[in-house]
DNA sequence: CCGCTTGCATCTCGTTTTCTTATACAGGGA
DNA sequence: TCCCTGTATAAGAAAACGAGATGCAAGCGG
């Protein structure tokens, strides 16, 4: 028997809900649904009495929960154990990360770390997301962070954050008026307007092409970099306008070198967001500490449950290009 | 983490062993060391050190292994109460068998079951082969108990009984003075011989054909039945001599109808011998009542492991046409 | 009273995992 | 040194798993 199937069993019961207990599992209902029936199969047992509505448990399904829950249960603390005993002190959690995650956005989330497990210690290190991959598929890190995760052999990523994604501009450009004066633009504003964004081929400028295709816009593109730096660089420079995650538009803004000027909510569509994952090595457990720098991380964040949004429950939130996955053969790398 | 790897590795750890753990749990040393691989990278731990000769448990084993073997019991017993809480008092053990087990052979167990058990009960119903496979995957049995036993989709086989055979005849032929004079006859005393056997196509017909044709005999088939008692009928008519299983010939044998005369030990090959097995619904946990009744029918017999010899470890006590299988796809069905 | 929504079960099929067989490799004993 | 025993590893086959689609039944709002 699975003991994950055990745990969702238990869950299934404290929730009362197959669908959510799934969900709390980032696997779909139907996966839930066959992992309790296959306990229930193995027993020839009926734990729970779906004849009624709600359903509820059998007496041999109370008794059989209220095992479940010690034994999962225990069996966590066994694995903490054996995974604590090898590190006895404290434990670094190796973080990888593409660029574009500034720097500001992780300190917050270290500190309150550092402050929360005392001998723990966080190790960012900044680099090009294959490197991302990478790092995490050798085993070099514990955790990547990338924007626009696309499923690869051997990795789970976990939804973090979604970035608000807005127009940069100089603060000399006419559209900094119009932030000021409208409180934002509207899609069809950029028409035509000189345009630096990034390379064809990457995630990112697929879903702003999208976008802009949805909203019928034509932007004239006037260069392409695979970096966020270099096109805030041009930017900068007087080349165009971008369209660029708010967050990675701090310290431009801060010294006045860029602008950032938000849609207005429009009537057509989703609002352009960049998301950002969580990726680690699949099918391994991971370290205590490693865990609860991940808690943090989504700790009041968009995605508190680690969850993947399987079919019929809660698959709103997915916009277009992203979806939580738990790797899965494709291609393709994104870099920005 | 599937339970059943952690007990393997329990097993593993407590017979220092990992072909023995293997065979014990029925599967291959290959899974069995697979198993504890898969443990190991999921926690990241090395359970076992295998640089030294003979391995030994790391620190992080030792402690992983006390906490397996509480985990891997308690939930067993978690199994046994939900099920017994089913069925409160006594189970009846639903047992379907081939004909030829004879009742004899199995009154005894029942015996020492009731007394093992009181309030439980077995219940023993005689029909075809085909009819066996039938109840046990319609669940109208627990256990099914017949020869020759061949793979089926879900179901599980467990060796069970090894009953030599030997020549019947009536009291008045050749064979029978030969059995006083010399305590058996040679392969080749029977050349030329007047035989009652089996209809081609069943396993144990094959394992005949196959013993006279490695010893180079030659018999004349003058009836072929598709089960035991008409073979005996037609020997004790005087219609020829017959090969059966000794254990099925004691009624006649004991009213004098009937004379069995033993292979004397030869030379080339393995005695024949007809394979019973048990057999069950696979992928199902056995009722309490039935798991000791099963205990019940292998102890003191010579398999008491329920387990298949697989690979190097303990091949040898498979003869020929039969191995303990796990289903698997294949075809035919056996009847005698 | 009826169509709609919600929640679970079931079917099918592609993917992943797991297992077996075959083979390599390492230590220990003759 | 060579064989024998015990474990690891590779490759291919088989089984299990899980997602998505669909079915179905019960509550719910009009």
């Amino acid at each position: 028997m699975h003991l994950e199937s055990l745990s969702i069993f238990c869950d299934v019961v404290r929730r009362q809900s197959f669908s959510q207990a799934a969900a709390a599992h980032s696997v779909s209902q139907s996966a839930a649904s066959q992992a309790v029936r296959q306990i229930e199969q193995r027993l020839g047992v009926l734990l729970i009495d779906r004849s009624t509505r709600p359903w509820r448990l059998t007496p041999e399904g109370k008794l059989f929960f209220q095992g479940c829950q010690e034994i999962v249960e225990r069996y966590h603390e066994l694995e903490d154990a054996v995974q604590r005993r090898q590190h006895p002190s404290g434990y670094t959690v190796r973080v990888a990360s593409i660029y574009s995650v500034s720097l500001h956005d992780l300190t917050g989330y270290v500190d309150r770390f550092q402050a929360l497990a005392p001998g723990a210690g966080v190790d960012i290190a900044y680099m090009h997301p294959d490197q991302v991959y990478e790092r995490i598929l050798s085993d070099q890190s514990d955790l990547g962070l990338i924007s626009y995760a696309h499923p690869r052999r051997g990795l789970t990523a976990i939804p973090w954050k979604r970035q608000t994604m807005a127009v940069a501009c100089p603060p000399g450009h006419r559209f900094a008026r119009l932030a000021r004066e409208q409180g934002g633009l509207l899609p069809r504003d950029l028409a035509r307007e000189s345009f630096v964004t990034f390379d064809r081929g990457l995630p990112v400028r697929r879903e702003i092409d999208r976008f802009l295709r949805r909203h019928e816009v034509d932007m004239t593109v006037v260069a392409e970099f695979d970096n966020i730096e270099n096109i805030k660089q041009a930017v900068e420079d007087g080349a165009g306008v971008a369209i660029l995650p708010v967050p990675t538009l701090r310290q431009e803004v801060r010294r006045h070198a860029l602008v950032t000027v938000p849609f207005r909510p429009s009537a057509a569509g989703a609002p352009l967001v960049r998301p950002l994952s969580i990726v680690h090595r699949r099918k391994r457990r991971l370290n205590p500490a490693v865990t609860e720098f991940i808690k943090l991380l989504c700790a009041g964040d968009a995605a508190p449950e680690a969850a993947r949004p399987p079919q019929g429950a809660a698959a709103s939130a997915t916009a277009a290009g992203e979806a939580a996955w738990t790797d899965r053969p494709r291609a393709a790398a994104a870099a920005d």
